[in-house]
RNA sequence: GGAGGUGUAGCUCAGUUGGUUAGAGCGCUUGCUUGACAUGCAAGAGGUCGUUGGUUCAAGUCCAAUCAUCUUCACCA
């Protein structure tokens, strides 16, 4: 038999485990007719990343489902992949290519994009490295990737049934647009934050009159595109203006003054200039109104040419240019700062600017119901459910989806247009003429779809939709989705319309959120704050186990954590705690022990006592991660090893363990071996490596941990009655060392312990542990009475319930010092004694609360009625001394 | 403005459907080279569960109000 370090080095085992539990294929999942499916598909991670803290957690809740899942006989997939996350990937490399001197437009998109893949060969695979460091027992095998292609004709499919149903279409309106990517994005991609700016209040010249009317904005080098200026209906101050022009200053151009309900009186001035091209609610304005649409701005945010001498400027640059001739000429009333709120581009925070242009778009109004439904009728629940209501809220008023990117990695639409008749085609090829006027003058679109366009599609185009493969009808609906909160609205709402649009089914059952990773002060982790925590650095310090050991334990589900170093450290002892346990296991079993004729008839209390525990964890771990209460779960599991298992059981037997020729030797190292393999079979799914490493050092039946069953409590290792008896002697030997250590007594100062009890089965229960105090009270030996008669008159009491204990240590103890003790604890016995009283004495309380509760007030009462008058008692003898 | 979260020990957080004397990790105090482990063992101090009402025999837990704090959505130029 091995004997262990005496330290346990994550180092030198996980490398080794992972690739071996790869070479045996324990990962594959097979769609198996006699098993029942459990599927997880990963979030893909962006082939741009890294690992960060967000992953790490991420997969690792992942990877307990499907370890559990798989050990108890489901045929389980997780699949893996990653995502081409197009605008972020793109930027990187148009950046690299930058460094290099070369524009995207020089080399041309075919030439753009070879790059782009060679980079995508380059980059991708490190991320997932990287998740196999974190343990993750996904199907590697099924590994997918957005652009593959699979995927990709799941995207053209989708796209084209939309286009068929109506549900996708092209149409001129106003956007998001980010000047510095150069392409659209989706509402969801801008981010508001508010931010100081000025209202500028701007004299705009009544046509033929000496007057003016000023209007108050926050953007005035839009005023290029003004084509109105706008006062409420309602607003007396300037009805009369109403249907008359102004004159737009620095363009010297008439507008019209309009009405409209839009316009609230009381900002401002109560007169907006309408710009259509340049603000969402001014569109809307326009369109009402009928009103021209003048753009001021080149898609990199300077000034285009109707700006005519500012043309070439950017925006702000344009602004200040404007402000100043303004002034100049009188026409700037006032500058009042103002607090606003600036939309900017989540991927370079560059400030999103409203355009119009043409776009594709999904209709969400008709896909959103049905998707409101699944939830509504459960067959999609939220975990912890709170965030259905994010869902739905979000779900029930959500605008339609630009989905068109003006970028060149990525799925190109489908669509084409016809050079001479201008007609639509939406098709999965290139069709060779057009439909309509047979001409062969035929172009494709020239942009790329939103990358969530394809997520949406992740739970079942990765399983080979729309081809009704053996995976799909076997492995779909998928089960659990694990994600963080900050991606309901951009992915899960997706995926469960799209599932529900698509295959009529939404995509799984649960979906499982948990919060973002802090750091420790509680800030966000973030590139700019430089305050990331690389998972890879901490797992190279403490180990993979460590890091998931922190993750998960303490949390609740759905709740932000903070990340703490202190954590990670406390998950590394446990599992040096586990190491070491095992090693004192190992060294005891000094030759392969034979347990094939184990007899229960040789447990004694200690045995039965650990495997009653046992069958408790194993219970309630199970039940707490059904639930998907994993830090409950791994909580319980920890302090079942480590203050049952070791601190209890071990040094319970190590008496009988030392002595080779007791013949309930055997008995107890089976017993330490089979509640150590189950406990690690418990732990498994959370700290996969150590708890592998160590089943394979003690197992002789199966190769690995993550094939072998499930543990199920077991009926007949449950001795509950036997189970209360050593809880005597446990609660027996806390008391005395408690005793001990208030009154300074050293360990090595051993005594004769005296019980006393008129309970014959308590009596027979203490001694039978004689042992027990022996090696875990410091006891010489212990004396068993049914009366005080024997006991000797100076000793130091304790009192339980049931029974005394007396120590005569009267040389060793201060005696003011104890009446004083005794003394509080007389208090508190009496407090507890009146506390349970009142509740007797309510009248309510006794004849409406349940039989057993009202019973054990009544045995509380009892039992520190008996106590205080114990306590008294000693007092009395105390004093007399 | 809408929606939601959080507030429990010095710090970070658990506390499942209301039910013994409210828990853990870290930190702190005291004592231990106890034949697995100092990444350890034993013992201990420390909490009027944000505040105020209410429901109930019984509230950290349910309800209402309030304060503080955070997130998110939508926004008036």
């Amino acid at each position: 038999m091995k004997i262990l370090e005496t330290k346990y080095d994550p180092k030198a085992i996980e490398d080794r485990l992972y690739s071996l539990w790869e070479q045996k294929g324990y990962f594959k999942a097979k769609a198996d007719k006699a098993k029942k499916p459990f599927t997880v598909m990963m979030p893909p991670p962006n082939i741009t990343g890294q690992l960060h803290m967000g992953h790490a957690i991420d997969n690792t809740m992942q990877d307990i489902l499907i370890r559990m899942k798989r050990m108890q006989g489901y045929s389980t997939l997780w699949l893996p992949g990653t995502d081409h996350a197009s605008i972020a990937t793109e930027a990187k490399i148009v950046e690299s290519m930058r460094k290099e001197g070369i524009d995207k437009h020089d080399i041309g998109r075919e030439e753009f994009l070879k790059r782009a893949w060679a980079w995508r060969e380059k980059y991708g695979t490190r991320i997932v490295e990287q998740l196999k460091k974190m343990g993750s027992s996904c199907d590697w095998s099924r590994e997918r990737f957005t652009m593959d292609e699979g995927l990709s004709k799941a995207v053209v499919k989708a796209f084209i049934n939309l286009y068929e149903k109506g549900l996708i279409y092209r149409g001129e309106k106003i956007i998001n647009w980010c000047p510095v990517c150069g392409t659209s994005i989706s509402n969801a991609e801008v981010e508001y934050e508010e931010k100081e700016g000025a209202l500028w209040y701007i004299k705009y010249p009544i046509e033929n009159e000496d007057e003016f009317v000023t209007v108050a904005t926050t953007r005035p080098e839009t005023m290029i595109g003004d084509t109105a200026v706008a006062v409420n209906p309602d607003d007396d101050r300037y009805k009369h203006l109403v249907g008359k022009n102004v004159i737009l200053p620095l363009v010297n151009k008439k507008i019209p003054v309009i009405a409209d309900e839009y316009v609230e009186k009381d900002f401002g001035t109560g007169v907006v200039k309408i710009t259509p091209a340049h603000d969402p609610n001014d569109f809307e304005v326009g369109l009402r109104h009928n009103l021209p649409i003048i753009n001021a701005m080149n898609d990199d945010a300077t000034m285009n040419d109707n700006a005519g001498q500012y043309s070439g400027l950017d925006r702000y640059e344009a602004r200040k240019r404007m402000v100043k001739d303004l002034e100049n000429a009188r026409l700037i009333d006032k500058i009042e700062k103002h607090m606003h709120n600036v939309g900017s581009c989540y991927r370079c925070d560059s400030i999103v600017e409203p355009k119009v242009s043409t776009q594709w778009f999904v209709k969400m109004e008709p896909l959103a119901k049905p998707a409101v439904d699944v939830v509504n009728r459960s067959e999609t629940e939220f975990v912890p459910s709170r965030f259905s209501k994010i869902y739905l809220n979000w779900m029930e008023d959500c605008h339609d989806w630009c989905i068109s990117r003006q970028l060149w990695w990525g799925h190109r639409i489908p669509a084409y247009y016809c050079e001479d008749c201008g007609n639509v085609i939406v098709s999965d090829e290139m069709p060779n003429s057009c439909n309509k006027c047979k001409s062969s003058n035929i172009k494709q679109d020239e942009d790329t779809l939103d990358t969530w366009f394809s997520s949406a599609l992740w739970p079942f185009s990765t399983l080979g939709w729309p081809d009704k493969t053996e995976d799909l009808q076997y492995f779909y609906p998928t089960n659990v989705l694990v994600t963080g909160y900050d991606i309901i609205f951009f992915w899960v709402a997706r995926m469960i319309f799209s599932g529900v649009e698509y295959t009529g089914q939404t995509p799984f059952s649960t979906v499982l959120i948990h919060g973002l990773v802090r750091d420790e002060l509680g800030r966000k982790m973030s590139k700019s704050l430089g305050n990331g925590v690389d998972p890879l650095d901490i797992i190279s310090q403490y180990g993979t186990d460590a890091l998931r050991f922190s993750l998960i334990t303490g949390n609740s589900p759905g709740n932000d954590l903070r990340f703490s170093e202190t954590k990670v450290e406390a998950g590394r002892n446990f599992a040096n705690k586990i190491w070491n346990a095992t090693r004192f296991v190992l060294m005891n079993f000094d030759e392969n022990p034979d347990f094939s004729n184990i007899c229960k008839c040789n447990f004694e209390n200690p045995e039965k006592w650990i495997l009653t525990r046992l069958n408790r964890v194993i219970k309630e771990v199970t039940d707490n991660m059904e639930r998907f209460e994993l830090g409950i779960a791994l909580q319980k599991i920890y302090e079942f090893i480590w203050d049952e298992f070791c601190d209890w059981y071990i040094e319970l037997v190590k008496p009988k363990l030392y002595d080779k020729q007791n013949p309930k030797r055997k008995e107890a190292l089976y017993v330490l071996k089979y509640t150590l393999t189950n406990a690690m079979k418990l732990l498994h799914p959370f700290m996969p490596f150590i708890s592998e490493e160590i089943y394979q050092s003690l197992a002789d039946t199966e190769e690995s941990i993550m094939i072998s069953s499930w543990p199920v409590a077991d009926a007949s290792n449950d001795y509950t009655e036997y189970a209360k008896d050593m809880d005597v002697i446990m609660d027996s030997i806390k008391s005395i060392r408690n005793k001990r250590s208030e009154l300074n007594i050293e360990v090595k100062m051993k005594s004769n312990i005296f019980f006393v009890s008129d309970d014959e089965h308590i009596r027979n229960t203490i001694q039978q542990g004689e042992q027990y105090f022996i090696k875990l009270a410091s006891a010489k030996s212990i004396s068993v009475f049914e009366d005080e008669l024997k006991i000797p008159t100076n000793s130091i009491s304790i009192i339980l319930p049931g029974f005394k204990i007396f120590m005569p240590f009267k040389e060793l103890v201060n005696i003011d010092e104890e009446i004083t003790r005794l003394e509080k604890e007389y208090e508190k016995a009496i407090a507890e004694m009146q506390r349970a009283k009142s509740k007797l004495e309510n009248e309510a309380f006794v004849s409406k609360a349940p039989v057993n509760l009202v019973d054990s007030e009544k045995q509380k009462y009892k039992k520190f009625e008996d106590l205080s008058h114990e306590i008294k008692q000693s007092l009395e003898n105390l004093k007399c001394m």
